[in-house]
DNA sequence: TTAACGTGTCTTGTATACAATATTTCATTA
DNA sequence: TAATGAAATATTGTATACAAGACACGTTAA
């Protein structure tokens, strides 16, 4: 009796998952077509779960479908990822409003320790852990916001963004900067200052997605192999 | 200048747009079972483009699908709407702020026109219309925001606020305390003092959200729906 | 040579058939 | 009578078959 997952999901949520994953990693890079049957054969299932997987990731607004034309993975215009760390900016700020307020001692706790986590990544030079740990940092706040509808919503968005994240925390001195950022955050949290933990959250997103020149350095590297229609 | 829909629907896009109709005119109340068969044969089509539509409905949080279960019209709790309306509140607040910095002058005009609309139907006393024209003119800010990825989340959110909001907008005069605040954003649009716009906006939000009393009363007359499809 | 057009192939959209699981019903027993 | 359990039924999940629009390519004409 080894049954893990106690829900078991439908094919088409573990197949959605998947291919989540491939865009939001950059196997699939923006441009993708994504046939049906392809996906399927590649899956090994038929184009039924394969289709309403893709439905979901539509609606997700991770594809473009067009009508009674492939799926494409869509190519983000370096001024749509701005708009959205805009958004996600505003989330975040908003996350560490409430947090400051509601958070509990065994939460804070929590924090504290997904910080200093986050320090060892920082000192090891390990931009991949430290890419992890910063998510679970961040996710923890989201919690501390005791929204549950917010926290969704910070957490779905905040996966979106994912890849281009990750690619900039290997801009120099990022990591660093990031976690003195976090440090700030930490302190005000504590300190219960909630506007102060709101303007520190929002700069530190808007400082991934402030500056153009990495994003959109991001971008090419993301729609690198893909020269057709250079959405930048 | 608007694109005239030159994308055919998909037919689950179009059941999709019906089936939310349903849910959010309290046509298919809380609780409702979402028996695929039966909505294809009201339809007149397969069960296929139903389940596509269900899928798409669910991923946007409007419908809850258990596998191997029927999809149904989720019952929110007082607590989740409230939730609900906390992120509207602070997206409203995020839209107008930028609105304020950014909006152009024809844009201007444009809101201030659905203003006068708003105007009229209250002194007409008619809720039903000073709710759709309240739409428009909610609208209008999220445009002027210049983020189109921001109005879009924000437009979705508004959407699936609405039987909420259209219920509320019968208490005792509700209908003018709204316009009243809807005076004040746009003077403080005008003013382009984009924090006293946030504040406003958020306020004019919350107010909604915040009334425990009421909310739990629509939430009543809106969980008594359980007998057949009579709606609202 | 190039542009236009039409045919053929490919891919998506929908219907139907079948498989697997949840629900209901009804008989049986304490 | 109430509880239990197993068969019957109903409903969802997946596969396959067919229909219809989009794309590719080759042919033809200027």
């Amino acid at each position: 009796m080894e049954e893990i997952n106690s829900t078991p999901l439908r094919r088409s949520e573990q197949l959605g998952e998947e291919i989540e994953e491939r865009i939001v990693t950059g196997v699939y890079p923006p441009g993708t077509r994504l046939d049906e049957q392809e996906l399927a054969a590649s899956f090994g299932v038929s184009r039924t779960p394969v289709r309403e997987a893709l439905i979901q990731l539509a609606s997700a607004g991770l594809i473009d479908v067009r009508p009674r034309r492939s799926a494409i993975v869509p190519e983000m215009s370096a001024e749509r990822l701005y708009e959205m760390f805009e958004v996600m900016a505003e989330l975040e700020a908003m996350c560490g409003q409430l947090a400051a307020r509601r958070i509990r001692p065994e939460e804070l706790e929590q924090l504290q320790e997904a910080h200093r986590a986050c320090e060892v990544a920082r000192d090891a030079g390990d931009p991949d852990t430290y890419y992890q740990l910063n998510e679970v940092f961040h996710r923890r706040i989201y919690e501390a916001s005791h929204n549950g509808f917010l926290a969704e919503q910070a957490m779905a968005l905040h996966r979106r963004l994912r890849p281009y994240r990750r690619l900039q925390l290997r801009v120099r001195n990022r990591m660093s900067t990031s976690f003195s950022e976090h440090a700030e955050i930490v302190a005000a949290i504590v300190e219960g200052d909630g506007a102060k933990v709101a303007d520190t959250l929002r700069a530190h997103v808007v400082m991934q997605g402030e500056r153009f020149t990495d994003l959109v350095s991001t971008l090419r590297e993301f729609n690198a192999g893909d020269n057709t229609s250079g959405g930048i």
